[in-house]
DNA sequence: CTGAAAGCGCTTACAG
DNA sequence: CTGAAAGCGCTTACAG
């Protein structure tokens, strides 16, 4: 590596001082000679220089960057809305540090802590809930921090989530519209409580009640995704198997593909199906597939811009809330008793 | 934002000087008091002392942070890929700043530029190819940067990509075992002339021609994806249409598919498809995909690899190469005439 | 074994 | 209108 120039040699060759190119650099024109101003313009480039944002950080206890830590970046929710929240971050100058905690409240951990020690702006999470006492902390501290995707009992922290339970609603409203009466839902495993699956478990459960259908807990199966296939095996196995399912989200969607594959189970003519979550595939399987979509896009901006808001300290007096986002039903023919095409 | 503690507070606290509290901290012992050690351990946790890394970044002139550029952390390539650079990185204490430059060169620049601002170690980039003079200058200074996906031209720097060339051969061999002989390949645009698409063109051709199959011009089709549909059209149309199709990434793969969706078109049974990229929902459709998938997660763990070993100056003198991965071939149901389920 | 001093590359009151 | 000085929070020779 060549030697870097900095602000002092662009001073030497304009031949002013470091301030003077300082209140250059940051467009503070108004007592600078025109003169004084076009040296300095000129050095600069004549010696292309580039200024050390880290100095400049350290000096004004700002990195303009963000840190931000979801489960897995391989997951869809994840890539779409970390695509939103750079965009917003790159159109107001920030830079976004990814990490992936892989749902491990260690790893979680160890990222919040290197993220704070690298002075990051500010952090936007998909909470494991395992670090409650450091969520605690940086709340208390009034460091800009914004949820994702799951809310953290008794923590009072803006946070940006789904309408889960209208997500599951719109489901069981659209299978009943389709003269679906046996609906099941499976999910992935609600032993740690994650927001979205215990809600979405709620909606099914209230919508039918609504409905004044009674709910039979042979229906509902919140499973490891490794265990699904037993729990689908039981859930067809059973006297009265369901006519229908409602998929919790992406990932058990493939493991009920997987099994109707293998056990010939045919969609939409033997059992209805609808999930939550839109697949990129949905438009060409066979047939295509009802979803309930989020609106990632959305979601990824909204929490991006909170957060930036915070750490601008605008909206400082507001007080932290939950944002609910409206799924949508995206209709296709997955749900439908007759195998009409009509998309 | 409550006061930071820094270094010298916890100096004053351990009533030693910031000299010794900074050996503590990088682990210099060896002249360290047993005593004064304790004290200082002690004044770290109780004050809850975390470094601060910029100012560590200032001194030391390096930030342990490096620079992913992708053309879009959608595209499932860039996701994996980053997963798998991130995963490295983290093990090795390195975080991730991710952009998404969109091809355009325009914001690949920025990108870089402020990447470079930041004090990055180093950079990964997916080339957009429109940066030469950039590029140029970073290698020159010896800056460490490897490139991913793409070979551009002329530039001698290390580049970490598929064997391209290979991946078609493996489609177009095991369409012609198949007993497939008009074969097709759709792939996007040439225009931009993007290494990936322009080798798998050769590869197809080069595969036919040694297998003594004259090429067919009007049976390649290179479009923009918002063309395809009309070119598939065209190649459909044709006097004597392809009795099988290379699908040049996983994006032509949605449009051929979508193709085949609305015009009945029975994939496996009326044409043989194969995809170069491998897809989430290859072995749930229907019928399955045969698919030619990419080693993304060993890519992007040695790309990554390269860079940390060319920030740590390790392998100085080892001349930028161009670091191929195989291919490897998936065999499912879309590339056989008889609708034999073996898979 | 430990500390004083200089310096990384900036910015920001403040003086003139 | 411009510059000298102090300081952001560290690290690193070097002295003792």
């Amino acid at each position: 590596m060549t030697k870097k120039v900095t602000i002092t040699d662009v001073a030497k060759q304009a031949n002013v001082s470091k301030s003077t190119v300082s209140q250059y650099l940051s467009g503070r024109f108004e007592y600078m000679g025109i003169e004084t101003k076009t040296r300095i313009k000129n050095a600069i480039s004549n010696l292309e220089y580039q200024p050390n944002i880290v100095a400049r950080s350290l000096k004004k206890k700002k990195t303009s960057t963000i840190g931000v830590i979801v489960a897995n970046i391989l997951h869809s929710y994840s890539t779409q809305v970390l695509r939103s929240i750079e965009n917003v971050c790159n159109k107001n100058g920030y830079s976004t540090i990814i990490c992936n905690a892989d749902d491990n409240s260690i790893k979680e951990k160890k990222y919040i802590e290197t993220l704070l020690a690298k002075q990051v702006d500010g952090l936007i999470v998909l909470p494991t809930s395992g670090n409650m006492e450091i969520y605690e902390k940086l709340l208390m501290q009034n460091f800009p921090i914004v949820f994702l995707d799951r809310l953290v009992n008794g923590l009072n922290v803006d946070t940006v989530l789904l309408d889960n339970e209208k997500a599951s609603k719109l489901a069981v409203e659209h299978l009943l519209d389709n003269e679906y009466k046996n609906i099941a839902m499976v999910t992935t495993s609600l032993i740690d409580n994650v927001t979205p699956r215990v809600e979405r478990i709620n909606g099914y459960v209230n919508s039918l009640e609504e409905h004044g259908i009674p709910i039979n807990d042979e229906y509902i199966k919140g499973l490891d995704l490794n265990s699904l296939q037993g729990g689908l095996e039981e859930l067809f196995s059973l006297e009265k198997p369901p006519s229908a399912v409602i998929s919790g989200n992406d990932f058990t969607l493939m493991e009920i593909l997987k099994y109707a594959f293998y056990h010939d189970i045919k969609i939409g003519e033997d059992i209805g199906l609808i999930t939550i979550d839109e697949v990129s595939f949905g438009s060409i399987h066979s047939p295509t597939l009802t979803t309930i979509a989020q609106p990632t896009f959305e979601m990824g901006t909204e929490v991006a811009k909170i957060l930036l808001d915070k750490i601008n300290n605008k909206k400082t007096n507001s007080k932290p809330r939950v944002h609910r986002h409206e799924p949508s039903l995206i209709i296709r023919n997955s749900s439908k008793k007759v195998g009409v095409v009509n998309e």
